[in-house]
DNA sequence: GCAAATTAATGATTTATTCAAG
DNA sequence: CTTGAATAAATCATTAATTTGC
């Protein structure tokens, strides 16, 4: 769940994303934690935003650089830029192995200045070269019993602000759990669908039986 | 693990229900649970958005309601009501299994009339029940051969907007991959750790070494 | 009759797999 | 074949429901 997260529609509210919509489903990140107190209105209902929306981040000049095109096209998957990929690898030889929501936001500000990217695709990108290394560690721990135990050497990258990683495992442990936080995106339907003409249809919600279990 | 919840809400808030029972027990009982919290905040509120305001929208009434109660804020995880248990049961019986985010945000829109609520308790009770009547049913395969192979009545529900159910397959078809919802989600520190006066420290990202290994 | 201790459920995360775009 | 994206399985953790001792 799974995990999600969420907002709404006020217009201009959702920055990610500069306009869009296309083909592309959008997500919505959000929510928070919540520990204290959660507004009330939920925010649910944010979730989905469809469109567009005002964009944001990337400050200024969205710099341009190493391939990747934006324009949007179809979209489809993220594509990395060499930079952005740079930094990530670095943030994960730092130790970096599952950022926090707002790590998570972080990154993405600071990848957005090199290329198109949302706060999904730095979640992937973690839990990806995570199993990832893992499996081929595991692959390569059968051919050869040669170790590496050194671990290597920490660097200290500063990354806007109040960002730290945490303790480097060497191994990355699992299930080190602590709170979490979390953020809920969903991504659009296709659409495609037919009709969809019919904006509030105002059905009715459950048609029956109200039987609680 | 446990994290987020968080209700309160005006006095008044969650409203509908009234009755409600009490003495029954079965299930699960509504429950409020709160603690107190935990605070800390997250920023991405800018995801978010703040709201708040003591808006909030139940108007009148506090109903009594199911119990629930609100008070404390502490946050803890979601606690369904008879009535949202209800509700998800009979979409599920629908048919429905992995909900997108435009369904998600209605359902959860739905369920806030019930009691307190978010789109990811949503997705979570869906990943979850959709796995737990897995295992029931395999386990179960496995004492009896007999069948019940009846499938259950199909059920037209409608949410709202274009929601609809998609069909249903008895058995739930894995991977069948459209598009899809997401979540982030992320941990938060635990925090008690020592000192974290610094809000902004600015810390350096990452410790050192480039060596991933 | 209660409340601590135990157990049963089930909400929330994390890890493992799978699918598919490029 | 590489790897972004998603779903399912495995776990962890917290709360409701029971049980037990006084």
């Amino acid at each position: 769940m799974g995990n999600m997260k969420v907002h709404h529609l006020a217009p201009g509210f959702w920055e990610h994303e500069p306009s869009l919509s296309l083909g592309c489903k959008r997500l919505r990140p959000l929510a928070p934690k919540l520990h204290h107190l959660p507004s009330s209105s939920f925010d649910l209902k944010s979730f989905i935003r469809p469109e567009s929306g005002p964009r944001k981040l990337a400050p200024s000049h969205p710099n341009r650089l190493s391939h990747q095109v934006e324009t949007q096209p179809g979209g489809t998957r993220w594509n990395p830029t060499q930079e952005q990929i740079g930094i990530l690898e670095t943030l994960y030889r730092g130790g970096m192995r599952t950022p926090n929501a707002q790590q998570i936001e972080q990154i993405t500000e600071q990848l957005g200045k090199y290329g198109k990217i949302e706060g999904k695709n730095v979640f992937y990108w973690f839990q990806n070269h995570k199993a990832r290394e893992r499996q081929k560690m595991k692959r390569s721990s059968l051919g050869l019993g040669h170790s590496a135990r050194i671990s290597p050497p920490v660097t200290t990258i500063t990354l806007d602000t109040r960002m730290e990683i945490m303790e480097r495992s060497d191994e990355d442990s699992p299930y080190k759990r602590k709170c979490k936080s979390w953020s809920f995106e969903y991504l659009e339907e296709e659409s495609r669908s037919p009709c969809k003409e019919e904006e509030n249809r105002t059905l009715e919600l459950f048609p029956l039986h109200p039987e609680g279990r």
